[in-house]
DNA sequence: GATTGTGGGATTGTTGAACGATTCTACGAT
DNA sequence: ATCGTAGAATCGTTCAACAATCCCACAATC
């Protein structure tokens, strides 16, 4: 029974700072709050209604999923990764996706139908000329790649990875057009995977993440 | 200049609800406060001299490194791992550890150095019957393997890990005698390491976590 | 006897105001 | 041009208050 579930997920949704939380993370990843801007505790909270004290518990949301950073007594800024900051993702991605990948003859058809998927609409949609959620598209290959080690903790781990390298995305002003770039290594991969060839797939996702964090910082702008 | 760097650590410091934090964690890891307790904000606030908004700052920061649970309108609670979460943990694991180990060849000699060093001063304690800190001598050289990969955030996520394996062993109350089960584990795998079998290593590894898992899990009393 | 209301009491969620501490800004002195 | 300083702006922390929610015990019902 599904909807139970869901059900309970909705009725724990009820902290106002949980909702505040969540619409300025989608505001930031949306882009319309850039990396570097800080956010006045007083007009935030002004603006959306909610008390100076919620409102900071909403920012500790947020520092802890690494879309703002807190100074003392500066306030919080939406992050701006360093070209450290991509190097640091990549080296992450690199062990943690890797070696999802290599699980992959040991895990569920769902599972792995979660990497194949994405790759497949992503093609679908390219042969139509249609760009439009190739971004998206992307992340949910890698997504699906982290699933593979079944571990809802890396999943989430990943998924706030994911948000940052957005964020550096922004900074690097690359934001849709970038990801399609790389349609063509997600479909080799995935071509590897079921020709049985695990080892290969895996040492093409590497180079991918090396010409990827390569690609984005040198697009870093300084400031 | 390491001093510098220190005293930014200190100054930066400031934060009342970050001493708090540090304090509670301390308390929870020496098992002062044991899993599934719930933390009164007004006990907990009176005792300590804190107002209650900065005791819920502590307690978001410490929620964020999975030592506590919040409930809504419940308060938080001193996180219980589950024989679910004890499953999720290894399978994160396999993932982060094996993966980095197989960079062994990559890294630099402090970084293998660092895996070798608590092997060795576990070895030599074990030899004077000392069996006093193997429990963290046993997390310095995990600690050490992560640090293979090269990644802050992985080594971060690693220390909430192994925070919360802490909190696991708790529950099965096996707190350091857990530990030197596996000191010869240990010894293999920087065995195989030196001897440039890092292929074998990783198996190792991996077969070590099969045998610390189940056993982790069969201890874990439900309640 | 087991289950289902129904209170009151305790605790958390959220707000608003207040004040000291820190940072930023702009202006003026050297 | 650099430095220092005063004032403004903002953050850190506390306090008090009230609404919302949960917990527990007791009564009502079948």
């Amino acid at each position: 029974m599904s909807t139970l579930a869901q059900n309970k997920a909705d009725l724990e949704r009820a902290s106002t700072a949980q909702k505040v939380a969540d619409m300025l993370r989608e505001r930031v990843l949306l882009g319309e709050l850039e990396p570097g801007l800080r956010l006045s505790e007083e007009a935030i909270g002004g603006a959306l209604g909610v008390s100076r004290n919620t409102l900071r518990e909403a920012f500790r949301l947020l520092t802890r999923d690494r879309i703002l950073v807190h100074e003392h007594s500066r306030g919080v800024f939406v992050r701006r990764p360093t070209g450290e900051d991509v190097r640091d993702l990549y080296a992450a991605r690199r062990v943690i996706e890797c070696g999802a990948l290599r699980l992959w003859n040991d895990v569920s058809d769902a599972q792995r139908e979660a990497v194949r998927a994405p790759v497949r609409q992503a093609v679908a949609r390219a042969e139509k000329n249609d760009f439009s959620r190739t971004g998206s598209a992307n992340i949910q290959f890698h997504r699906g790649i982290v699933g593979l080690a079944g571990s809802a903790r890396l999943s989430d781990e990943s998924d706030r990875l994911f948000a940052e390298l957005m964020l550096a995305f922004r900074v690097a002003h690359e934001v849709e057009a970038f990801h399609q770039t790389y349609l063509p290594w997600n479909r080799k991969i995935v071509e590897l995977l079921n020709n049985g060839t695990v080892e290969q797939a895996v040492q093409q996702l590497d180079e991918y993440f090396d010409a990827a964090e390569q690609d984005l910082v040198s697009r870093l702008v300084a400031d």
